[in-house]
DNA sequence: TGTACATCAGTGAACGCGCGTTCACTGATGTAC
DNA sequence: TGTACATCAGTGAACGCGCGTTCACTGATGTAC
């Protein structure tokens, strides 16, 4: 594997270890055993280098759309929301990189189509889903973007650690189950009372 | 006015003007017209002033339920909603560092206290409206946190600039109105076909 | 009223740190002839 | 096959920067007697 790619996996695992304010040029060139002027030769700075590993977060999180049943649209729609708020969850610290604007160039081309490929695929998992804010006609973006919304709000509070408050410790999953209730009311409701 | 008002007061436009990254105990120091030295006498620390301005803004944010309509409680909750996304984007940095745990004290107790207000009132103001998820017996509270993280990644998505695409480009209101006839899907829908 | 003292907010120089980045260099590899 | 040269990844010392924090200090204010 080419110094290049060793750096972005390097950076990937330094991430997932010691947090976001870990990934620093130099801590990297050390994970990767590296002298700390090496990164340069092959990213222009750290912004680029931070971009390659966030777009390789969006990549994972893509690849994970590739294992969804291949069940009903339904039944691929709650099984994407679920890999979406566990990806968050098991792998924090890259979740936060890659909607962390000030740590990446935003302007990135491969970073921006990896960001617009997860949610492009998400928008048509929802549009064949018969929810019924589709039938009564909202726009299905909208409607995609509104639920991926609520998935990463979901995401965001748990790590962030406000979902639970004194005498009210929810699971995400609870917490889950009531919003793809709120989109997806069909009949077979999973909300029971006061659990 | 105090220092400590003052510096408190001072790193809040600070932060509206420049940003999170310029929150800097010298920056609010020279914007404030003292010594850098003169912040530790009323803060230990970097993380306890910015703690105490997450704090304001969490004031801020709670001091806008004070002036919801006394109407209906379904319409009190409407605005609510519009109201804290029309905080997260008219204060964008403020909101980012009060989600921001790594440049603020978690265990700050006023913090703690203030961010806890924020919800519970929420929480009284969720379980006021019969929604359908209500009526079929979720729990409240699991409620009021599921549609709190949708108004919240709704927020934090579109400062992101995530939720406009290519050949995509909604309002936050309209993705919000979306949110909103999911959760609150009553008799007087406000969705109208691809708008 | 006056004197001696304690308190404490604010000053400004200094320290040590890690950072991104620069730069002259080394040494291995590839290429032209 | 051999020689001369170009390329370029990687090195390691160095630079300059802004940061949080420390520290001895000044000077104003309050307090005890």
């Amino acid at each position: 594997m080419g110094t290049r790619q060793r750096l972005i996996t390097t950076a990937a695992e330094l991430l997932a270890v010691e947090g976001v304010g870990a990934v620093t040029l130099r801590g990297i060139a050390k994970a990767a055993g590296v002298s700390h002027g090496a990164p340069l030769r092959h990213f222009s700075g750290r912004a680029e280098l931070l971009s390659a590993v966030a777009t390789r977060g969006y990549a994972d999180l893509l690849a994970r759309r590739k294992t969804l049943p291949e069940t009903s649209p339904r039944e691929r729609l709650t099984a994407a929301c679920h890999s979406y708020l566990d990806f968050a969850l098991t792998n924090p610290a890259m979740f936060e990189l890659m909607f962390r604007r000030d740590l990446v160039d935003p302007d990135d081309p491969a970073l921006s189509a990896a960001a617009s490929a997860v949610f492009d695929t998400f928008a048509v998992l929802v549009a064949a889903v018969p929810t019924p804010l589709a039938r009564s006609g909202a726009d299905l973006r909208l409607v995609a973007a509104s639920l991926w919304a609520a998935l990463h709000g979901l995401a965001q509070l748990w790590l962030w650690g406000g979902l639970a408050g004194a005498s009210f410790a929810p699971s995400p999953e609870a917490a889950l189950a009531v919003t793809l209730d709120a989109y997806l009311d069909t009949p077979t409701r999973s909300t029971r009372p006061n659990t």
